[in-house]
RNA sequence: UCCAGCGUAGCUCAGAGGUAGAGCAGUUGGCUGUUAACCAAUUGGUCGCAGGUUCGAAUCCUGCCGCUGGAGCCA
Protein backbone atom coordinates (compact mmCIF):
# COMPACT_ATOMS: atom_id res chain seq x y z
CA UNK A 1 0.00 0.00 0.00
CA UNK A 2 1.36 3.48 -0.95
CA UNK A 3 1.45 6.62 1.85
CA UNK A 4 2.95 9.39 2.83
CA UNK A 5 5.35 10.43 5.99
CA UNK A 6 2.11 12.63 6.68
CA UNK A 7 0.06 9.69 7.02
CA UNK A 8 2.07 6.64 8.78
CA UNK A 9 0.58 7.12 11.83
CA UNK A 10 -2.42 5.81 10.07
CA UNK A 11 -0.30 2.71 9.17
CA UNK A 12 1.05 1.31 12.16
CA UNK A 13 2.49 -2.18 12.38
CA UNK A 14 1.03 -2.13 8.80
CA UNK A 15 3.84 -2.88 5.36
CA UNK A 16 3.74 0.23 3.21
CA UNK A 17 5.68 2.09 0.42
CA UNK A 18 6.52 5.27 0.37
CA UNK A 19 8.14 7.81 -2.51
CA UNK A 20 11.21 9.42 -1.22
CA UNK A 21 14.00 11.35 -1.06
CA UNK A 22 17.25 10.22 0.94
CA UNK A 23 17.98 13.23 3.13
CA UNK A 24 20.86 11.89 5.17
CA UNK A 25 22.04 8.24 5.80
CA UNK A 26 23.94 6.77 8.56
CA UNK A 27 25.44 3.40 8.18
CA UNK A 28 27.57 0.17 9.66
CA UNK A 29 28.53 -2.74 8.68
CA UNK A 30 25.43 -4.51 9.51
CA UNK A 31 22.98 -1.49 9.79
CA UNK A 32 21.97 1.57 7.83
CA UNK A 33 19.71 4.64 9.15
CA UNK A 34 18.19 6.46 6.30
CA UNK A 35 17.26 9.72 7.04
CA UNK A 36 13.70 10.17 4.25
CA UNK A 37 11.73 13.11 3.25
CA UNK A 38 8.84 12.87 0.70
CA UNK A 39 7.41 16.55 1.29
CA UNK A 40 4.94 15.89 3.91
CA UNK A 41 7.53 15.23 6.35
CA UNK A 42 10.79 13.31 7.61
CA UNK A 43 11.12 9.57 9.06
CA UNK A 44 14.11 7.46 9.65
CA UNK A 45 14.36 3.95 8.01
CA UNK A 46 16.31 1.32 9.55
CA UNK A 47 17.89 -1.00 7.28
CA UNK A 48 18.51 -4.18 9.11
CA UNK A 49 21.49 -6.58 6.75
CA UNK A 50 19.16 -9.32 8.49
CA UNK A 51 16.00 -8.38 7.53
CA UNK A 52 16.91 -7.35 3.59
CA UNK A 53 18.56 -9.10 0.46
CA UNK A 54 22.04 -8.85 0.15
CA UNK A 55 21.58 -6.41 -2.84
CA UNK A 56 18.65 -4.21 -0.57
CA UNK A 57 21.43 -4.14 1.73
CA UNK A 58 24.45 -3.19 -0.52
CA UNK A 59 22.10 -0.62 -2.09
CA UNK A 60 21.57 0.70 0.61
CA UNK A 61 25.13 1.65 2.16
CA UNK A 62 25.54 2.96 -1.02
CA UNK A 63 23.02 5.24 -1.75
CA UNK A 64 24.05 8.71 -2.52
CA UNK A 65 21.85 12.43 -0.57
CA UNK A 66 18.77 13.02 -2.46
CA UNK A 67 18.19 10.17 -4.51
CA UNK A 68 14.82 9.42 -5.04
CA UNK A 69 13.42 5.75 -4.45
CA UNK A 70 10.42 3.97 -3.53
CA UNK A 71 11.25 2.50 0.50
CA UNK A 72 8.57 -0.86 1.62
CA UNK A 73 9.30 -1.52 4.70
CA UNK A 74 6.70 -2.32 8.30
CA UNK A 75 5.23 0.94 9.87
CA UNK A 76 6.44 1.15 13.98
CA UNK A 77 6.23 2.85 16.90
CA UNK A 78 9.80 4.14 18.66
CA UNK A 79 9.78 5.86 21.42
CA UNK A 80 13.50 7.21 19.93
CA UNK A 81 12.13 9.00 16.79
CA UNK A 82 11.38 12.34 17.04
CA UNK A 83 8.28 11.47 14.76
CA UNK A 84 7.38 8.45 17.37
CA UNK A 85 7.65 6.19 13.64
CA UNK A 86 10.10 4.29 12.23
CA UNK A 87 9.88 2.43 9.00
CA UNK A 88 11.48 -1.03 9.09
CA UNK A 89 12.64 -1.64 5.83
CA UNK A 90 12.23 -4.60 4.03
CA UNK A 91 12.83 -3.38 0.50
CA UNK A 92 14.20 -0.39 -1.52
CA UNK A 93 13.59 0.82 -5.33
CA UNK A 94 15.97 3.52 -6.27
CA UNK A 95 14.04 5.74 -8.93
CA UNK A 96 17.13 7.95 -10.24
CA UNK A 97 20.52 8.12 -8.25
CA UNK A 98 21.70 11.95 -7.31
CA UNK A 99 25.29 12.03 -7.77
CA UNK A 100 26.72 15.08 -5.93
CA UNK A 101 24.25 16.82 -4.39
CA UNK A 102 25.59 20.43 -3.79
CA UNK A 103 23.86 21.26 -0.60
CA UNK A 104 25.95 19.24 2.11
CA UNK A 105 24.91 18.58 5.76
CA UNK A 106 27.19 20.85 7.02
CA UNK A 107 27.04 24.63 7.09
CA UNK A 108 26.94 27.14 3.50
CA UNK A 109 27.43 30.53 3.09
CA UNK A 110 24.43 32.83 2.13
CA UNK A 111 25.51 33.21 -1.75
CA UNK A 112 25.72 29.39 -2.39
CA UNK A 113 22.52 28.34 -0.32
CA UNK A 114 20.74 31.76 -2.69
CA UNK A 115 21.94 30.26 -5.25
CA UNK A 116 20.59 26.85 -5.15
CA UNK A 117 17.62 28.09 -3.63
CA UNK A 118 15.68 25.36 -5.64
CA UNK A 119 17.45 22.78 -3.64
CA UNK A 120 17.70 24.69 -0.57
CA UNK A 121 13.87 24.27 -0.57
CA UNK A 122 14.10 21.01 0.27
CA UNK A 123 15.94 21.49 3.50
CA UNK A 124 14.41 21.38 6.87
CA UNK A 125 14.21 24.55 7.84
CA UNK A 126 12.78 25.68 4.46
CA UNK A 127 10.74 23.36 4.35
CA UNK A 128 9.23 24.17 8.17
CA UNK A 129 9.00 28.05 6.79
CA UNK A 130 7.07 27.30 3.72
CA UNK A 131 4.43 24.93 5.85
CA UNK A 132 4.11 27.95 8.19
CA UNK A 133 3.37 30.57 5.41
CA UNK A 134 1.00 28.49 3.75
CA UNK A 135 -0.73 27.93 7.17
CA UNK A 136 -0.57 31.86 7.55
CA UNK A 137 -2.34 32.06 4.20
CA UNK A 138 -4.77 29.49 4.61
CA UNK A 139 -5.73 31.22 7.74
CA UNK A 140 -6.15 34.77 6.14
CA UNK A 141 -9.05 33.22 3.66
CA UNK A 142 -10.41 31.27 6.59
CA UNK A 143 -10.42 34.81 8.87
CA UNK A 144 -11.79 36.91 6.30
CA UNK A 145 -14.41 34.04 4.81
CA UNK A 146 -15.83 34.11 8.19
CA UNK A 147 -16.12 37.57 8.95
CA UNK A 148 -17.71 37.83 5.55
CA UNK A 149 -15.10 39.21 3.03
CA UNK A 150 -15.39 38.87 -0.47
CA UNK A 151 -11.95 38.06 -2.10
CA UNK A 152 -11.41 40.22 -5.09
CA UNK A 153 -8.21 39.96 -7.74
CA UNK A 154 -6.64 43.25 -8.41
CA UNK A 155 -4.68 43.75 -11.24
CA UNK A 156 -0.78 43.65 -11.55
CA UNK A 157 -0.37 45.82 -14.63
CA UNK A 158 -1.77 48.96 -14.11
CA UNK A 159 -1.47 52.70 -15.53
CA UNK A 160 -0.55 54.37 -12.33
CA UNK A 161 0.46 53.58 -9.08
CA UNK A 162 -1.37 54.36 -5.76
CA UNK A 163 0.77 56.00 -3.31
CA UNK A 164 3.21 58.16 -6.06
CA UNK A 165 6.20 57.61 -3.64
CA UNK A 166 7.86 54.12 -4.68
CA UNK A 167 9.95 53.29 -7.19
CA UNK A 168 8.02 51.45 -10.13
CA UNK A 169 8.76 48.71 -12.06
CA UNK A 170 7.74 49.90 -15.87
CA UNK A 171 6.80 48.40 -18.76
CA UNK A 172 5.18 48.53 -22.27
CA UNK A 173 1.83 47.86 -22.42
CA UNK A 174 1.31 47.50 -26.31
CA UNK A 175 1.83 51.20 -27.23
CA UNK A 176 1.29 53.05 -23.47
CA UNK A 177 3.39 53.25 -20.79
CA UNK A 178 2.56 50.61 -17.96
CA UNK A 179 3.72 49.68 -14.39
CA UNK A 180 3.66 46.37 -11.91
CA UNK A 181 1.34 46.85 -9.18
CA UNK A 182 2.76 47.89 -5.97
CA UNK A 183 -0.84 47.78 -4.54
CA UNK A 184 -4.40 46.43 -5.14
CA UNK A 185 -5.29 49.30 -2.82
CA UNK A 186 -7.75 51.76 -5.41
CA UNK A 187 -8.98 48.80 -6.69
CA UNK A 188 -10.03 47.59 -3.54
CA UNK A 189 -12.04 50.64 -2.48
CA UNK A 190 -14.01 50.52 -5.71
CA UNK A 191 -14.76 46.56 -5.12
CA UNK A 192 -15.74 47.60 -1.51
CA UNK A 193 -18.26 49.73 -2.58
CA UNK A 194 -19.79 47.29 -4.71
CA UNK A 195 -19.48 44.42 -2.58
CA UNK A 196 -19.01 45.88 1.12
CA UNK A 197 -15.95 43.70 2.69
CA UNK A 198 -13.05 42.48 -0.01
CA UNK A 199 -10.07 41.33 0.54
CA UNK A 200 -7.19 41.15 -2.08
CA UNK A 201 -3.96 38.51 -2.00
CA UNK A 202 -1.47 39.32 -4.96
CA UNK A 203 1.85 40.00 -5.51
CA UNK A 204 3.00 43.45 -5.60
CA UNK A 205 6.34 44.96 -7.36
CA UNK A 206 9.03 47.66 -5.57
CA UNK A 207 11.62 49.56 -7.58
CA UNK A 208 13.50 50.18 -4.48
CA UNK A 209 17.42 49.96 -3.98
CA UNK A 210 16.46 48.28 -0.61
CA UNK A 211 19.14 46.16 0.59
CA UNK A 212 18.21 45.07 4.16
CA UNK A 213 17.10 42.06 6.03
CA UNK A 214 12.77 43.46 5.97
CA UNK A 215 13.12 44.16 2.02
CA UNK A 216 11.86 42.26 -1.15
CA UNK A 217 11.63 43.40 -4.90
CA UNK A 218 8.58 41.12 -5.07
CA UNK A 219 6.66 40.62 -2.03
CA UNK A 220 2.71 39.26 -1.18
CA UNK A 221 0.38 41.84 0.29
CA UNK A 222 -3.35 41.11 1.91
CA UNK A 223 -4.89 44.39 1.56
CA UNK A 224 -8.68 44.26 3.12
CA UNK A 225 -11.00 47.07 2.23
CA UNK A 226 -14.13 47.94 4.36
CA UNK A 227 -17.21 50.06 3.45
CA UNK A 228 -19.16 52.27 5.84
CA UNK A 229 -15.96 51.31 8.68
CA UNK A 230 -13.97 54.09 10.18
CA UNK A 231 -10.71 53.98 11.41
CA UNK A 232 -11.08 52.78 14.90
CA UNK A 233 -13.13 49.70 13.39
CA UNK A 234 -10.35 49.26 11.23
CA UNK A 235 -8.26 48.93 13.89
CA UNK A 236 -10.20 46.29 16.01
CA UNK A 237 -10.57 43.79 12.33
CA UNK A 238 -6.50 44.29 12.36
CA UNK A 239 -5.82 43.07 15.79
CA UNK A 240 -8.28 40.27 15.69
CA UNK A 241 -6.92 39.38 12.00
CA UNK A 242 -3.14 39.18 12.56
CA UNK A 243 -4.11 37.62 16.58
CA UNK A 244 -6.17 34.80 14.89
CA UNK A 245 -3.31 34.72 12.03
CA UNK A 246 -1.00 33.78 15.19
CA UNK A 247 -3.04 31.46 16.71
CA UNK A 248 -3.95 29.21 13.76
CA UNK A 249 -0.09 28.68 13.20
CA UNK A 250 0.74 28.04 16.85
CA UNK A 251 -2.59 25.23 16.30
CA UNK A 252 -1.39 23.57 13.43
CA UNK A 253 2.32 24.08 12.89
CA UNK A 254 3.80 22.90 16.38
CA UNK A 255 6.58 20.28 14.65
CA UNK A 256 7.40 23.40 12.52
CA UNK A 257 7.87 25.60 15.09
CA UNK A 258 9.80 22.88 16.46
CA UNK A 259 11.93 23.16 13.68
CA UNK A 260 12.10 26.98 13.50
CA UNK A 261 13.19 26.73 17.76
CA UNK A 262 10.71 29.46 17.63
CA UNK A 263 10.39 30.89 21.07
CA UNK A 264 6.31 30.02 21.85
CA UNK A 265 6.03 32.20 24.59
CA UNK A 266 6.35 35.40 22.46
CA UNK A 267 3.79 34.06 20.09
CA UNK A 268 1.11 32.89 22.60
CA UNK A 269 0.90 36.10 23.70
CA UNK A 270 -0.37 38.01 20.41
CA UNK A 271 -3.64 37.98 21.53
CA UNK A 272 -5.93 41.40 20.55
CA UNK A 273 -5.99 44.10 21.88
CA UNK A 274 -3.11 45.77 20.87
CA UNK A 275 -1.47 48.19 22.08
CA UNK A 276 -1.76 52.13 20.24
CA UNK A 277 -0.30 55.30 20.68
CA UNK A 278 -0.22 58.67 18.30
CA UNK A 279 2.58 59.29 16.30
CA UNK A 280 2.88 62.42 18.54
CA UNK A 281 3.37 60.33 21.76
CA UNK A 282 5.59 58.39 19.58
CA UNK A 283 8.15 61.09 18.90
CA UNK A 284 8.08 62.17 22.65
CA UNK A 285 8.93 58.79 24.13
CA UNK A 286 12.08 58.71 21.62
CA UNK A 287 13.01 61.94 22.72
CA UNK A 288 12.41 60.56 26.56
CA UNK A 289 14.67 57.82 25.05
CA UNK A 290 17.49 59.61 24.20
CA UNK A 291 16.66 60.20 20.51
CA UNK A 292 17.99 63.19 18.91
CA UNK A 293 17.73 62.59 15.47
CA UNK A 294 14.03 62.66 14.77
CA UNK A 295 10.94 65.40 15.49
CA UNK A 296 7.34 66.22 14.66
CA UNK A 297 7.18 65.91 11.14
CA UNK A 298 10.00 63.30 10.31
CA UNK A 299 9.15 59.45 9.23
CA UNK A 300 10.83 56.68 11.59
CA UNK A 301 13.81 55.25 10.78
CA UNK A 302 13.96 51.41 11.52
CA UNK A 303 16.14 51.98 14.90
CA UNK A 304 13.11 54.46 15.74
CA UNK A 305 10.42 51.53 15.03
CA UNK A 306 12.36 48.74 16.67
CA UNK A 307 12.89 51.17 20.21
CA UNK A 308 8.97 51.84 19.48
CA UNK A 309 8.52 47.91 19.19
CA UNK A 310 10.74 46.90 22.55
CA UNK A 311 8.48 48.55 24.52
CA UNK A 312 5.66 46.71 23.82
CA UNK A 313 5.66 42.60 23.99
CA UNK A 314 2.95 42.50 21.39
CA UNK A 315 2.44 44.08 18.13
CA UNK A 316 1.11 48.26 18.65
CA UNK A 317 -0.39 50.30 16.27
CA UNK A 318 1.15 53.99 15.78
CA UNK A 319 -1.58 56.40 14.64
CA UNK A 320 -2.21 59.83 13.98
CA UNK A 321 0.98 60.64 11.42
CA UNK A 322 1.29 63.80 9.78
CA UNK A 323 -1.01 64.17 6.95
CA UNK A 324 2.23 65.07 4.93
CA UNK A 325 4.39 62.19 5.34
CA UNK A 326 1.17 59.86 4.43
CA UNK A 327 -0.44 58.87 1.22
CA UNK A 328 -2.97 61.45 -0.45
CA UNK A 329 -6.02 59.46 0.20
CA UNK A 330 -5.90 59.42 3.69
CA UNK A 331 -8.85 61.17 5.63
CA UNK A 332 -7.47 63.93 7.96
CA UNK A 333 -8.63 63.56 11.76
CA UNK A 334 -11.54 66.09 12.03
CA UNK A 335 -10.22 67.19 15.58
CA UNK A 336 -6.65 67.74 13.77
CA UNK A 337 -6.62 68.13 9.94
CA UNK A 338 -2.82 68.10 10.52
CA UNK A 339 -3.02 64.25 11.15
CA UNK A 340 -4.49 61.30 9.15
CA UNK A 341 -6.84 58.77 10.63
CA UNK A 342 -4.26 56.05 9.77
CA UNK A 343 -2.14 53.22 11.74
CA UNK A 344 1.29 51.45 11.14
CA UNK A 345 1.58 48.37 12.82
CA UNK A 346 4.90 47.37 14.55
CA UNK A 347 5.39 43.91 14.96
CA UNK A 348 7.43 43.04 18.08
CA UNK A 349 11.26 41.89 18.53
CA UNK A 350 12.05 44.56 15.85
CA UNK A 351 10.50 42.73 12.61
CA UNK A 352 9.02 46.19 11.95
CA UNK A 353 5.99 47.17 10.37
CA UNK A 354 3.48 44.63 9.06
CA UNK A 355 0.85 46.72 8.66
CA UNK A 356 -0.04 50.17 7.24
CA UNK A 357 -3.30 51.71 6.89
CA UNK A 358 -6.18 54.38 7.26
CA UNK A 359 -9.58 55.50 6.75
CA UNK A 360 -9.88 56.75 3.19
CA UNK A 361 -10.75 60.27 2.01
CA UNK A 362 -14.34 59.84 1.50
CA UNK A 363 -15.31 63.71 0.39
CA UNK A 364 -15.74 64.33 -3.36
CA UNK A 365 -14.00 68.41 -2.66
CA UNK A 366 -11.11 67.28 -0.59
CA UNK A 367 -10.19 64.55 -2.89
CA UNK A 368 -10.13 66.97 -5.63
CA UNK A 369 -8.28 69.12 -4.16
CA UNK A 370 -5.44 66.71 -2.83
CA UNK A 371 -5.62 65.96 -6.71
CA UNK A 372 -5.07 69.01 -7.59
CA UNK A 373 -2.21 69.01 -4.73
CA UNK A 374 -0.35 65.65 -6.10
CA UNK A 375 -1.00 66.85 -9.61
CA UNK A 376 -3.35 63.24 -10.38
CA UNK A 377 -5.10 63.49 -13.49
CA UNK A 378 -5.84 61.48 -16.52
CA UNK A 379 -7.66 57.93 -17.09
CA UNK A 380 -5.46 56.46 -14.77
CA UNK A 381 -6.73 58.26 -12.11
CA UNK A 382 -10.20 59.28 -12.84
CA UNK A 383 -11.96 56.25 -12.00
CA UNK A 384 -10.80 56.72 -8.45
CA UNK A 385 -12.28 60.14 -8.30
CA UNK A 386 -15.92 59.08 -9.43
CA UNK A 387 -16.22 56.65 -6.73
CA UNK A 388 -16.47 59.51 -4.39
CA UNK A 389 -19.36 60.58 -7.03
CA UNK A 390 -21.43 58.16 -6.64
CA UNK A 391 -22.59 57.16 -3.41
CA UNK A 392 -19.74 57.59 -1.32
CA UNK A 393 -19.74 56.01 1.98
CA UNK A 394 -16.88 56.16 4.84
CA UNK A 395 -14.17 53.22 4.57
CA UNK A 396 -11.18 51.75 5.82
CA UNK A 397 -8.47 49.49 4.89
CA UNK A 398 -5.36 48.20 5.64
CA UNK A 399 -2.33 46.27 3.76
CA UNK A 400 -0.49 43.19 5.36
CA UNK A 401 2.91 42.19 4.12
CA UNK A 402 3.08 38.50 4.07
CA UNK A 403 6.62 38.17 4.13
CA UNK A 404 7.51 40.25 7.27
CA UNK A 405 4.57 38.70 9.23
CA UNK A 406 6.40 35.24 8.04
CA UNK A 407 9.82 36.46 9.29
CA UNK A 408 8.11 37.87 12.82
CA UNK A 409 5.81 34.00 13.40
CA UNK A 410 8.64 31.75 12.52
CA UNK A 411 11.26 34.00 14.46
CA UNK A 412 13.83 33.95 11.24
CA UNK A 413 16.35 36.47 10.45
CA UNK A 414 15.86 37.44 6.61
CA UNK A 415 13.07 37.77 4.88
CA UNK A 416 14.49 36.47 1.61
CA UNK A 417 13.94 33.06 2.92
CA UNK A 418 10.03 33.54 3.74
CA UNK A 419 9.38 33.46 0.36
CA UNK A 420 10.01 30.68 -2.57
CA UNK A 421 11.62 32.04 -4.87
CA UNK A 422 13.04 35.45 -3.42
CA UNK A 423 13.63 38.75 -5.90
CA UNK A 424 15.99 40.89 -4.09
CA UNK A 425 18.47 43.61 -4.95
CA UNK A 426 20.72 41.56 -8.17
CA UNK A 427 18.89 38.26 -7.84
CA UNK A 428 16.62 37.28 -10.23
CA UNK A 429 17.53 33.56 -10.24
CA UNK A 430 16.83 30.77 -9.53
C1' U B 1 22.81 55.53 -4.12
C1' C B 2 25.94 55.89 0.42
C1' C B 3 28.96 53.54 4.55
C1' A B 4 31.61 49.15 6.36
C1' G B 5 33.48 44.23 5.71
C1' C B 6 34.73 39.95 2.76
C1' G B 7 36.33 37.05 -2.15
C1' U B 8 41.91 30.82 -0.95
C1' A B 9 39.69 23.08 -2.80
C1' G B 10 32.64 21.23 -4.39
C1' C B 11 31.30 23.65 0.81
C1' U B 12 32.93 26.32 5.58
C1' C B 13 37.37 28.59 6.71
C1' A B 14 42.88 29.19 8.43
C1' G B 15 47.32 31.18 6.20
C1' A B 16 49.23 38.44 6.49
C1' G B 17 56.23 38.92 1.80
C1' G B 18 59.93 33.00 0.97
C1' U B 19 56.43 29.29 -3.31
C1' A B 20 49.18 25.84 -0.70
C1' G B 21 46.62 24.05 4.65
C1' A B 22 42.40 21.99 7.95
C1' G B 23 37.38 20.21 8.69
C1' C B 24 33.23 18.59 5.87
C1' A B 25 31.52 16.55 1.10
C1' G B 26 33.45 12.76 -2.65
C1' U B 27 36.23 7.89 -3.17
C1' U B 28 38.10 3.11 -0.63
C1' G B 29 37.95 0.07 3.77
C1' G B 30 35.89 -0.92 9.03
C1' C B 31 31.74 -0.88 12.53
C1' U B 32 24.03 -3.71 14.56
C1' G B 33 20.87 2.02 17.25
C1' U B 34 23.06 6.13 14.42
C1' U B 35 20.96 11.49 15.24
C1' A B 36 25.53 17.50 11.41
C1' A B 37 27.30 9.32 13.59
C1' C B 38 32.29 7.52 14.31
C1' C B 39 37.47 5.37 12.94
C1' A B 40 41.45 4.80 9.03
C1' A B 41 43.29 5.95 4.20
C1' U B 42 42.77 8.99 -0.14
C1' U B 43 41.41 12.43 -4.51
C1' G B 44 40.96 17.52 -4.97
C1' G B 45 43.72 24.66 -6.01
C1' U B 46 44.57 30.00 -12.48
C1' C B 47 44.40 32.03 -3.90
C1' G B 48 37.73 36.89 -7.81
C1' C B 49 39.84 39.72 -12.40
C1' A B 50 43.46 43.32 -14.38
C1' G B 51 47.62 46.21 -13.51
C1' G B 52 51.66 47.82 -10.16
C1' U B 53 55.71 47.45 -6.12
C1' U B 54 59.47 43.53 -5.09
C1' C B 55 64.93 39.06 -6.31
C1' G B 56 60.21 36.88 -4.86
C1' A B 57 52.94 38.44 -3.98
C1' A B 58 47.38 34.43 -1.80
C1' U B 59 49.84 38.12 1.46
C1' C B 60 51.58 45.15 0.06
C1' C B 61 49.31 49.21 -3.47
C1' U B 62 45.57 50.88 -7.41
C1' G B 63 41.31 49.97 -10.33
C1' C B 64 37.28 46.85 -11.58
C1' C B 65 33.79 42.86 -10.63
C1' G B 66 31.02 39.95 -7.14
C1' C B 67 29.01 38.99 -2.33
C1' U B 68 27.56 40.15 2.84
C1' G B 69 25.80 43.56 6.63
C1' G B 70 23.80 48.36 7.55
C1' A B 71 21.51 53.29 6.07
C1' G B 72 17.79 55.72 3.21
C1' C B 73 12.82 54.10 1.27
C1' C B 74 9.02 51.08 2.54
C1' A B 75 5.09 46.30 3.75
Amino acid sequence: MKTTIGNVHKHVNETVTIGVWLHNKRSSGKIAFLQLRDGSGFIQGVVAKAAVSEEAFELSKNLTQETSLYVTGEVVEDARSPLGYELQVSDLEVIQEAVDYPITPKEHGTEFLMDHRHLWLRSTKQHAIMKVRNEIIRSTFEFFNKEGFVKIDAPILTGASAEGTTELFHTKYFDEDAYLSQSGQLYMEAAAMALGRVFSFGPTFRAEKSKTRRHLIEFWMIEPEMAFMDHEESLQVQEEYVSYVVQSVLENCKVELGTLERDLTQLEKIKAPFPRITYTEAIQFLKDQGFDDIDWGDDFGAPHETAIAEAHDKPVFITHFPVEIKAFYMKPDPDNPDVALCADLIAPEGYGEIIGGSERIDDYELMAERYKEHELDGPAYEWYLQLRQYGSVPHSGFGLGLERTVAWITGIEHIRETIPFPRLLNRLYP
